[in-house]
DNA sequence: GACTAATATGACTTTTAAGTCATATGACTC
DNA sequence: GAGTCATATGACTTAAAAGTCATATTAGTC
């Protein structure tokens, strides 16, 4: 957690520190990032920095620990309403979401991108701290959505949430990776999502799509 | 590319620092791990190793190396015959090699993780060697299902292959880290492979499974 | 405008680890 | 066994970058 003195500082400031630390970290990733650039890039002394934060690592935690919170409020709406809606309703809301996030703050993925890859190393805590949510929701979408006689017969509701969530996880990268253009990008949405329904809901349930 | 010198080794020897650098670059990853370690484990000298190899780097590619062109030779049989096979069986046949690779090799599966995430970082150049047969291979399973009518109509072929390659990317990974036991591995793979064919497959050529 | 507390500064210290090099040892030939 | 070449050694050099600290500046209060 950052100090008393950094949240004293007016918001641009804070904001010009925040901004060069995340793109520090997205162009680098943490082990490869460097203060003396950060502190450059904010228009701040060495010295002041650590009278900000307690080390790189506070840094580091500050931002994805504010990327996260902004993404989980974004999601909050659907989240708490998923129980009146279809999957494909919840699935869509969410997908979307994370892409329009990610869409508008691209340096927001890449880091979370360079967090996930560091998990094992140094991390966990975040996991434990966010997880549940973030990567049981398809589990409680799909749960809904059985209830309601939406899906087939038979699924295995964890592993098949796990498979989308791989599947949202892949795309969403590619996605925003190759800087794909909306129009191209709402029909690899699309067409994911088809994939997806053919796989899990009855056949009544199918929209259109491949035969 | 180690130097001659390397070469020269007793094979015992090469086995030695290749099994020392795998440990630490499994462990650490690139980014942290440490020269004095590696040397040390392996029970050679600082300046013998730097006439092994021109850097650290060298190492690391050089065990990439190693792991991709074993994991190429495993695949070939599958590769070579594909044309005459179902895509069901095709597909079935690489993921079971693979995993079978990251099951016997754990710390060849958690290097490829590692050399996966930093790619962006300072790769690129690996990609462009091996990465023409592994990620379209699944596009080569799907164009010959599609030849021989095994597919529904109207799928776009290039990206259901990145979706089938996500999910058996992280399916694999899930596997691995998780320490599946065999039976519950059988039983997420029969499922991944019904979750796909459901999708993918006319209705007349799916196997059991959820309706 | 003197006093105090909070904040800012950047040269400096410290740590870490990659990579070097002068020297030593061994192995092979004549 | 002298001569030569290949290989081995580890103390040392070098570089990079995180984090510190004595000093300076600013802001607020009387």
């Amino acid at each position: 957690m950052p100090k008393q003195t950094f949240f004293n500082l007016p918001k641009t400031k804070r904001e010009v520190i925040e901004q060069a630390a995340l793109d520090e970290f997205a162009e680098y990733g943490f082990d490869n990032s460097n203060m003396n650039r950060i502190v450059g890039a904010s228009g701040i002394s060495k010295g002041s920095f650590y009278q900000y934060f307690d080390d790189k690592k506070d840094l580091y935690y500050h931002l994805i620990d504010t990327i996260v919170t902004q993404k989980m409020k974004m999601l909050e709406p659907v989240f708490n309403t998923y129980e009146a809606n279809t999957f494909s309703y919840n699935f869509e809301e969410t997908f979307r979401i994370g892409l329009e996030l990610a869409d508008s703050k691209p340096k927001y993925y890449l880091l979370g991108e360079d967090f996930a890859a560091k998990q094992p190393a140094f991390i966990k805590e975040f996991v434990e701290k966010y997880n549940p949510l973030a990567m049981d929701i398809y589990a409680k979408f799909l749960e809904r959505a059985n209830q309601n006689g939406e899906l087939r017969e038979g699924l295995d509701i964890g592993l098949v949430a796990s498979f989308i969530s791989s599947l949202i996880n892949q795309t969403t990268v590619g996605l925003i990776a190759q800087g794909t253009q909306p129009q191209q990008r709402d029909y690899v949405i699309a067409e994911l999502i088809a994939f997806i329904e053919r796989s899990i809901l009855k056949s009544s349930e199918v929209r259109g799509g491949a035969t």
